[in-house]
DNA sequence: GTCTATAATTCGATAGAC
DNA sequence: GTCTATCGAATTATAGAC
């Protein structure tokens, strides 16, 4: 007799996942020190006890869902990278593409790693083999082919990733300084997403010295 | 009869002093959150009472070692910025050159100074009359008139930002990606001071579209 | 001004009923 | 699995001596 329960949950999510979610949103908002278990079992509309009944304590639970957002944020670029039958030019676009398609629904995952990063450093080499994911990159050999020689082509790693992350970094500082509502601030992004592949070709041709 | 306090501390700070450089230290760190009273007093060598005595809260103590932290950052750039007897090229490497001195210094303070502003936006506004010192600065209007037609100056600012700040914010992460010890990033660092004007420039003349 | 000792509060975690 | 109630540790802030 499966009186209790059928499989016609399709909306509602179970607690476990809903805390989860709540606790993702809240650590990125506030960081480890900065948010109360009391708050996160609130937001997952459960009880303080049942969030350590789940995941035994606030650092477990934090350990958890902060690994599965750096995964997810390596799986949304690592297929993208290692595309051995796509341009350079194709290839930035599809990075830009993605990046500001997650970035927009988590405005603030971005700022969350770098900080748990500086914290906690090991972390992201022990979780996630990640130094393979990028300098061992079909992309990063197709932009190694493009840099003039004397500039370490990393440097056009990390311009890739300046251009495109810090808008969403430093989005409240860029809104004020350069006045604009979030609608506003969305054009120029729109706009960024564009341009960023353009402005990284042309900083590869810049061969001087 | 002054047996007891000559003028000849001049190495050795007051309490008060103290205790602000070691605040701005630990926040920079470790954020409001996740900096304890009892450290900061501690790294200043004196007692916890004394603490509330000079300051009366922690988030007081937060508050003003914030805004001087600001004040300094605006400072540094304001005078560069506003020289009109500045090319553009001579004002790029000038300010590439004040940011990388400041952050090398205090390499927490971009990251902090970020994570602020997304809690408390509003700060920089009320508290720094900010949205001047950039955008109507002849820095801008420089920017300006090399600006392609149909682009947003702003993303040139942005750019230069951008190329400039996220090193520092993102350390942590481009060291384990490009397998790099502290060494080899600052000498990654050097280059970047050299090639971020030109970088900037070669974007300026991407008119295409 | 600076200290010791302690009050007051907050927060993570658990016990135990249902 | 989920809740209420509570314990115990950590932390901010203050009282009061010197």
């Amino acid at each position: 007799m499966k009186t209790k329960k059928e499989k016609i949950e399709t909306v509602d999510l179970g607690a476990e996942e809903r805390i989860k979610q709540a606790a993702t949103r809240l650590f990125a908002k506030n960081g480890f020190a900065g948010t109360r278990t009391r708050d996160i079992a609130q937001e997952a509309g459960i009880n303080l006890a049942l969030l350590n009944y789940y995941f035994r304590s606030k650092e477990k639970l934090f350990d958890l869902v902060m690994l599965e957002a750096m995964q997810d944020f390596m799986r949304s670029i690592a297929s993208i990278v290692n595309n051995k039958d796509m341009s350079l030019e194709v290839k930035l676009e599809n990075l830009v593409q993605n990046y500001f398609q997650l970035f927009l629904v988590q405005p603030d995952l971005p700022l969350f790693v770098m900080n748990e990063l500086r914290t906690n450093p090991k972390r992201l080499e022990s979780h996630l083999g990640i130094k393979k994911v990028i300098v061992g990159s079909h992309f990063f050999e197709q932009i190694k082919k493009r840099t003039p020689k004397k500039v370490n082509p990393f440097q056009f790693l990390m311009n890739t990733m300046a251009l495109t992350v810090f808008p969403f970094l430093a989005a409240p500082m860029l809104k004020i300084i350069g006045d604009m509502d979030e609608s506003a601030y969305l054009q120029i992004l729109e706009e960024r997403k564009k341009k960023i592949p353009q402005w990284i070709l042309a900083q590869l041709l810049t061969a001087k010295s």
